[in-house]
DNA sequence: CGGAATTAATG
DNA sequence: CATTCTCCTGGG
């Protein structure tokens, strides 16, 4: 029974456990994380639930110490329900927020009804519901980590309206958003906006440092020992930069954000935390390709996934590494910065954004050295992009451009998409790997967390 | 806080 | 599919 791991696990606050389940304790009407630092309750009291809505549809509120809107985000449901799961991607990237759930459900091709069902049985809780949770969740953590005037915490958390705002806060979280602020504004530091992202140990961020190392374009990104940052611009415009910092003894990354304007922060937040893939559950995917990886010494612990900031720019340099060196294709990307991306000002003096599929579908490509009929590929990938942008977020779609293969697609889903799944056969760095150390194995049998066992092979090279 | 208009959940 | 229930916002 699963239960016994999970007493297990809170007795012993195992932070591998960190957001797989909460605890709702019955005699205080709290629920925490398991590695909550609080006096352990009793057996007898406690009440297992594998996410804070579910513990939140049973009555309990948040623990204010353990906070587990900080917890790292779990994935317990993964294979059981691929439409759920997607559901979830798509409401988490902002679905509800703008739009309806009649809408998400057309995405995802069933009717709403059903949806609302998968949901019911799934998560404990309606698709909106789950939606409105997660944004007030997101709220909180601004209320106790930064200075933001709470009418902006409400803006950044995807609320319309204040009233409303105060009015769910209240009802699901047992509190008022004035009372939560008072509680910690000491801790706080002024003028800046900064959040504390946490991952499930073991985690190798040596390893995603150093991937992203020879990729990384100067004045798009900058990287130190112990942290990357990058400028980014929001759908709607928005402009800014972050930069997350590494603090491995409190197993995460102190993440500042600055951005020219007030904006909707949670898909943001949400698109950090795939970027640096937080959401990992590391112990349990090592276990799972220790078998396959056993001839090359075991897998590199706690490697990570590393993402790229939008789906677009993982296309764009999908294309570009297209039966090219790293070097070479790092090379071409700096290239187009240069010439298509805006300058902005950034923490560092001037620094460059990402070209926008606006400006590139508009363009020649004259500034590159670069294939015709590559270049025609990259103007098609940004023509669909701006036109037809729901679409777009579909990888597969690209296929039917010219000059768009299978590696392009499953390169762009793997680091533009978080996509946990993708093994990338054909690819040059892997098929030398294999070859160099002589092995033959069966990469279905990694699944579903194939794109780890590609990474593994591309760390051996 | 109240209530109108709209949308979501449910049998 | 139709009914009931919740969400959402402007204005007092």
């Amino acid at each position: 029974m699963q239960t016994t791991q999970y007493q297990q696990a809170r007795l012993t606050r195992d932070p591998r456990f960190d957001g797989h389940f909460f605890v709702g304790v019955t005699s205080t009407g709290i629920y925490c994380r398991p590695i909550c630092p609080a006096p352990l309750p009793k057996e007898q009291n406690v009440r297992y639930f594998d996410s804070a809505v579910a513990a939140a549809e049973s009555g309990f509120r948040p623990c204010l110490r353990c906070r587990p809107d900080s917890a790292p985000a779990s994935w317990a449901w993964k294979g059981t329900d691929t439409t759920v799961e997607r559901a979830l991607r798509l409401i988490d990237e902002g679905a509800l927020m703008q739009g309806s759930v009649t809408g998400l459900a057309d995405r995802l091709g069933i009717s709403s009804r059903y949806l609302t069902r998968l949901f019911q049985a799934r998560m404990g809780t309606s698709p909106k519901r789950y939606a409105l949770y997660q944004q007030l969740l997101f709220a909180k953590s601004l209320l106790q980590q930064t200075r933001l005037p709470v009418a902006e915490v409400a803006f950044a958390a995807g609320f319309g309206s204040i009233r409303r705002f105060n009015e769910c806060f209240r009802d699901r979280l047992q509190m008022t958003p004035g009372a939560l602020r008072r509680q910690g504004a000491d801790t706080m530091v002024r003028g800046e906006l900064t959040l504390f992202l946490s991952y499930r140990p073991p985690y190798n961020w040596s390893h995603l440092r150093d991937f992203l190392r020879p990729r990384l374009i100067p004045g798009l990104e900058w990287i130190t020992d112990q942290g990357y940052g990058r400028s980014l611009q929001l759908a709607d415009g928005t402009r800014g930069y972050f930069t997350a910092t590494h603090d491995e003894a409190r197993h995460g990354f102190r993440v500042a954000i600055s951005l020219n304007r007030p904006a909707v922060m949670l898909p943001l937040v949400r698109n950090l935390r795939r970027l640096l893939d937080l959401d990992a559950d590391s112990a349990r995917i090592d276990d799972h390709l220790r078998p396959l990886l056993a001839p090359l010494g075991g897998p590199v612990p706690g490697l990570r996934l590393p993402g790229t900031l939008s789906l677009f720019e993982a296309g764009v340099r999908a294309i570009l590494g297209q039966q090219v060196s790293v070097q070479a294709a790092h090379k071409l990307v700096g290239q187009l910065v240069n010439a298509y991306g805006e300058t902005a000002p950034g923490p560092h003096g001037a620094m460059r954004l990402f070209p926008t599929p606006d400006v590139l579908a508009e363009t020649d490509l004259a500034e590159l050295r670069l294939p015709g009929r590559r270049k025609q590929t990259l103007i098609d990938l940004a023509r669909l992009f701006r036109d037809e942008p729901e679409a777009a977020t579909e990888p597969e779609r690209w296929r039917s451009l010219a000059g768009i293969g299978p590696w392009t697609v499953q390169y762009a889903r793997m680091r533009g998409g978080g996509d946990s799944d993708i093994w990338l056969g054909g690819d040059l760095g892997v098929k030398r790997a294999l070859q160099q150390h002589d092995i033959v194995f069966d990469p279905e049998t990694a699944a579903p967390w194939r794109s780890y066992l590609t990474l593994n092979l591309w760390s051996l090279t």
